[in-house]
DNA sequence: GGGCAATCCTGACACTGTCAAGTTCACCTA
DNA sequence: TAGGTGAACTTGACAGTGTCAGGATTGCCC
């Protein structure tokens, strides 16, 4: 940003290509994500991006990975706010998501790109998906705790967790590409979606107590 | 497919590319799905597609014209069958709708592919999203069938038709990207979703059997 | 100071979508 | 039957793209 000497090192290349990429992600999409536009905008030769990514693809991989790492950053705050009870927590968890989600659209079209996800048996995607990973698990473990007084067997919460996540991803990717879900409604239905989620209604009512 | 010699006039360009790019969306993806090689596939030079089809774009879009048409369909024999009780013809239009995304995982990415729906006042995308605004339609109008006797409210029916579609969006795009849900979990964890969703658990037994 | 490895540049190849200008053909009309 | 019209098709070209091989440059450590 500074005056800038055509260094024949750029001394921080990696970085760059990603603050650009994340840049350029915003304003004008993932079409508009070239490594040539890159290397220009970095100052630097058609070439030497291949020095930090082997791939297009790990350069995608590479901005995912940023994406994962946010979210699940997010997440934890707040699945582990103890101020609150486990109940609001969940409501807080998918909010939270669906606001991440809409609010950087094309970040977390990538984050989802069917590209970065069954490509075959790669280095650098396989350390992506783990950073995915650790987000989903977080829903996991909520339901855990959620239902830990009922004894349910852990199959359930996995289940519980998929079946959130599916909602909620599906929710995300609909809204934001414009199909038959406007973004203000998001939230009404999501919750329309939480209640018979975490607490089934022929529980009675001390049990109901004792989740909240 | 018999001896073909070369007319000038194909006679019949437009299906045959339509034909040639539903086998090459089967067979390698989506990926490999360029004009070039579908004109080379045809026998026919590379300007040729460029007379029935405006753009790389509305190949896309008749393409995904034809998914929504066989979606369509195959969602209106289920809905439709009178033989049926609403309940089990609900239960047949989920699992149908996932046995299609699944079967037919590059078609459906297509389909709802962000490049489709939030192109600019386009002509061709227009007539495109009228094909898929039917199919979602079913969904609706099943769940006016369903809840006909208790005298909700519409808008109710048509949360609900956005939250079952979105669940079922996210189920099928997440199990055919290989996203923390293996196809043969499918059906398991979306018939989970299904109890709460067409009847209201503090409804008493005899409304529930009318529904039924 | 010498060498070494990381980093970067240049030229090239095979693709891609798209367009303008010209060619060929089927078909309708006089 | 002759002529003309318009749709379908071809050809050459342009600006992009990802990717690689081979060569040039630099920072750094011994």
């Amino acid at each position: 940003m500074s005056t800038q000497e055509p260094l024949y090192h750029h001394g921080n290349l990696r970085q760059a290509l990603l603050d650009s990429s994340l840049a350029i992600l915003r304003s004008e999409g993932i079409e508009a994500l070239s490594l040539r536009r890159l290397a220009e905008h970095a100052g630097v030769s058609r070439g030497a991006p291949y020095h930090h990514f082997r791939d297009k693809q790990a350069l995608l991989a590479a901005i995912g990975e940023l994406g994962f790492a946010e979210l699940n950053k997010l997440l934890q705050t707040l699945v582990e706010d103890e101020q609150q009870p486990l109940r609001e927590r969940l409501h807080q968890a998918v909010l939270g998501y669906l606001e991440f989600a809409t609010q950087q659209p094309e970040l977390y079209a990538l984050m989802f790109g069917r590209t970065l996800w069954q490509s075959s048996n790669d280095v650098g995607t396989a350390e992506f998906q783990r950073y995915a990973k650790d987000c989903f698990r977080q829903y996991v473990h909520l339901f855990e705790q959620l239902d830990n007084s009922l004894g349910l067997p852990s199959l359930t919460h996995l289940r519980k967790a998929q079946l959130l996540w599916a909602t909620l991803h599906g929710l995300a990717k609909l809204s934001s590409d414009g199909i038959f879900v406007k973004p203000e409604d998001l939230a009404d239905i999501a919750l329309q979606a939480l209640p018979p989620l975490s607490t089934t209604s022929s529980h009675p009512a001390e049990i109901r107590e004792m989740i909240r």
